[in-house]
DNA sequence: AGCAATAAAGTAAACCATAAAGTAAACTGA
DNA sequence: TCAGTTTACTTTATGGTTTACTTTATTGCT
C-alpha cells in the first residue's frame, strides 16, 4: 500500500549511471555534462523523486533549519514575531522548527534538547516566565549552536539578544502621563524576575523619581501577565478604596483585566480611572475607550534575530555576541490623553 | 570552535564496548546488563550526548513527525488550532513541523514537498483561499502519507476532513435573533467564493426564509473579512440612512469595524444597532458591549484531526477516510440578547 | 606525436543510528 | 556431564545522501 519513495539509486539504476552522478546532476554540479544533467533531471521528475532530507542533512552535516522556541502562539505579540520569522526564513531558504513551551520550563528544556538532536543550525528563543536554570543554554553554547534570545532575556554573559528597550518604553509612558498632570500612578507589574517585568518596573520608578513624584508601594502590584491578574489586582485596590488615578499595566491582557473589573464595579475609563499598557494589539482600537499603549515593533525583533542567527551560521569564526535594543513608540488612543482628577 | 557533537561511537570508544551496545543500553534494551546500562548512561550524561535524530529517523524509517500547513499564524482561529495541535503532539511524543503558506498557493505546494522530503508521518492542512490545483494532494496520497484537511476543505473524493458546520452556525445565530423579535437583519458576508463565506451566507438566507422574514438585498454586503470592510459597509448603510436593526458579520474583525463605525457616528450598540458575529476570540469579552458570536470549537478540530492522523499512522491497513463535521455553539454576551426596536 | 590540462564520469568512505544475525561464556537441569 | 538455553555482547548490513578522491577519455598546445 505505502509506495516506497524513489531514491537517487532508483534513478541511477534506470539510467545506468552511478548514484553520485545523479546526486551531482540534481545539484547542478559542474562535474556533470549539461546533457546528462538534463536527462537525469527529467527522469527524476518523471519518477517523482523527492530527496530524503534526513539523509541529506546527515551527510551534509547541516540542516538548513532554525529552531524557534516560544512560550505561546495564540498571542498577538508572539504570533506576529513567529509569522515574521517564518517569512524571513522562507526568503532565505531555511526551515523553521517551531516549538511551544507553554510557559513550562520542563517543556522548554525538552524542546531545546530536541532541537539540538535535530541538528538545527541555530536557535531563536523567548524563554518562559519561570526559566531560572540556565544550564541548558550553556549546553547549547558548548555545542557551538548559535542562539539568540528575543524579548525575554536571561542574565547570562556573552549572549546574543534582541530586546525591547523596556525601561525606556515605560519611562516614555509615565513621563507622558506626568506631563498631563498625573501624580497618583500605579503599576501592575507582572513578574519582576523576568527582564520585561523588571525593566518596566524600573522605568516606572525612574520616571517617577526623575519627576519627583512619590511612589506609593501599595500601587505597585506584582503577580502575572494575564487578564486574571489585572482583574484581581484592580479589585484588591478597589476594595481597599485605594485606587490610583492611572494604572500602567505590564501587558495588554492585564489592562483587559482592568477594563473588565472597572466595568464590573461601575467605574468609567478614562474618567474614573485611567489606564495605559505595555504592548500593542490591533483590538485595542476597538475597546471602549481605545487603549493607549507602548508599542513594541515586532518586525524589528524578527528581522534582527534572523540577521544575527544567519550571520552566526554563515561565518566560520567566532562572532562577537550582539545585543540589539529596539526602541518603542508611544501610541495614544482613548486613554491617558488628558488628566482626569479622580477621587 | 564548534565542538563536534558526541556520538554513540565516542561513548563506545571511551568504554571499550561496541556502538551497538551503547545504542541498546540507552534504549533500555534487555540485551544489556543493568550494570553496563547504568555505566553507559552515566557516561552519556557526562559527555553530554544527544542523539542525532536525522540518523535515527533515517535508520528507523520513521520520523515521529507530523507536518502542519496553515495559511496564517497571527490569527486567533489558526493560532488556537496550532497551539492545540502542538499540545496533543507533545502528549503523544510527536514533533510538529509547522509551515505557513501566507495564503500563497505556490508556497503551499513547496511546503508540502518539503514535508514529504522530511518524511513526515502525516500531514494536517488548511488550504489557502486560492488553492484550486489539487495535484499535489494526489502525490501525497500516492506516497502513502496520511493527510487530513481542516476547516478549508477541497472538493476531492476520499479524503479525511474535519470541518465546521458553518451553515448551521449561521442558522443558529439568525434563528436566535428572530426568536428575540428581530426582523430587520443584515449580513456583512465577506467573500462568498470561499466556503466559509458561502456557507454562512447560505445559512443566513435559509434561516430567514424558513421563518418567513423578508431578505433585504441592500443589507447583504460582500467584500472582505477585515475591520476596514466592516467599517466601510456600516458607513455605507448609515449614509443611506438604511441601517438594519441587527448586523450579522461573517468574521469577528468585521464586527470590530462595525463597532468602530458605530462609535464614530454616535450610535450605541446594542441599543441603536445590534451586532452578532461569526468566530470567537477572548477579547470579545472586553469590548463594550461584550460581543456575542458563533463559536467554532478549535479544540475539537485539533483533537479530531490529530486522532485521524495518529490512527492512520499507526494502522498498517488502509483506513477508511473520515469526514468529521463539528457543530458550533452560540455564545451570548452583551449583544443580540434582547430585541431593541430601532429607528 | 607527446604531454599536460580538463571534462565527465566513477569509487570509496563517511554521516550516525538501528536491526538482524552471530558468538562466546555462563548457566540450567536431568 | 553435556546438550540446550540465556546472557551479554560483537559483527555486519542498512538507510539515502554527500564529500573527497580516482579514473578514463578528450582536448589543446607545442
Amino acid at each position: 500500500m505505502k509506495a516506497k519513495a524513489i531514491t537517487l539509486n532508483d534513478i541511477a539504476a534506470k539510467l545506468n549511471v552511478s548514484t553520485v552522478t545523479v546526486s551531482k546532476a540534481l545539484r547542478n554540479h559542474p562535474d556533470i555534462s549539461p546533457a546528462t544533467t538534463k536527462l537525469i533531471k527529467n527522469t527524476a521528475e518523471e519518477l517523482g523523486y523527492t530527496p530524503n532530507i534526513m539523509a541529506r542533512n546527515l551527510s551534509a552535516r547541516k540542516s538548513n533549519t532554525i529552531g524557534l522556541v516560544v512560550p505561546k502562539i495564540a498571542h498577538f505579540f508572539f504570533g506576529s514575531i513567529i509569522e515574521n520569522i517564518y517569512d524571513i526564513a522562507f526568503e532565505n531558504n531555511y526551515e523553521i522548527i517551531l516549538t511551544v513551551s507553554q510557559e513550562n520550563t520542563e517543556r522548554e528544556k525538552k524542546h531545546i534538547q530536541t532541537l539540538l538532536a535535530m541538528k538545527v543550525d541555530g536557535i531563536i528563543i523567548s524563554i518562559t516566565q519561570e526559566t531560572r536554570d540556565y544550564e541548558i543554554f550553556e549546553i547549547v553554547k558548548r555545542r557551538g549552536v548559535p542562539i539568540v534570545f528575543i524579548d525575554r532575556i536571561p542574565q547570562i554573559e556573552n549572549i546574543n539578544s534582541v530586546a525591547i528597550n523596556d525601561k525606556n518604553g515605560a519611562i516614555k509612558a509615565i513621563e507622558h502621563a506626568i506631563k498631563l498632570g498625573y501624580k497618583k500612578i500605579g503599576h501592575f507589574a507582572g513578574y519582576t524576575n523576568i527582564n520585561i517585568g523588571r525593566e518596566r518596573l524600573l522605568g516606572f520608578k525612574e520616571a517617577m523619581e526623575r519627576n519627583n513624584i512619590a511612589i506609593n508601594p501599595d500601587w505597585i502590584i506584582e503577580g502575572g501577565f494575564g487578564e486574571n491578574y489585572g482583574y484581581d489586582a484592580f479589585m484588591r485596590l478597589y476594595k481597599q478604596n485605594n485606587l490610583p488615578d492611572l494604572i500602567f499595566t505590564v501587558t495588554y491582557p492585564v489592562a483587559l483585566g482592568v477594563y473588565m473589573a472597572a466595568a464590573e464595579v461601575g467605574l468609567k475609563i478614562p474618567d474614573d480611572v485611567d489606564v495605559i499598557c505595555y504592548g500593542n494589539a490591533k483590538v485595542q482600537n476597538f475597546l471602549s475607550p481605545p487603549l493607549s499603549c507602548v508599542d513594541q515593533p515586532t518586525d524589528k525583533i524578527s528581522r534582527n534575530a534572523m540577521d544575527i542567527i544567519l550571520h552566526n551560521i554563515n561565518s566560520q569564526d567566532l562572532v562577537e555576541p550582539r545585543n540589539i535594543v529596539i526602541e518603542t513608540d508611544l501610541i495614544l488612543r482613548g486613554t491617558c490623553t488628558k488628566f482626569n482628577k479622580a477621587t
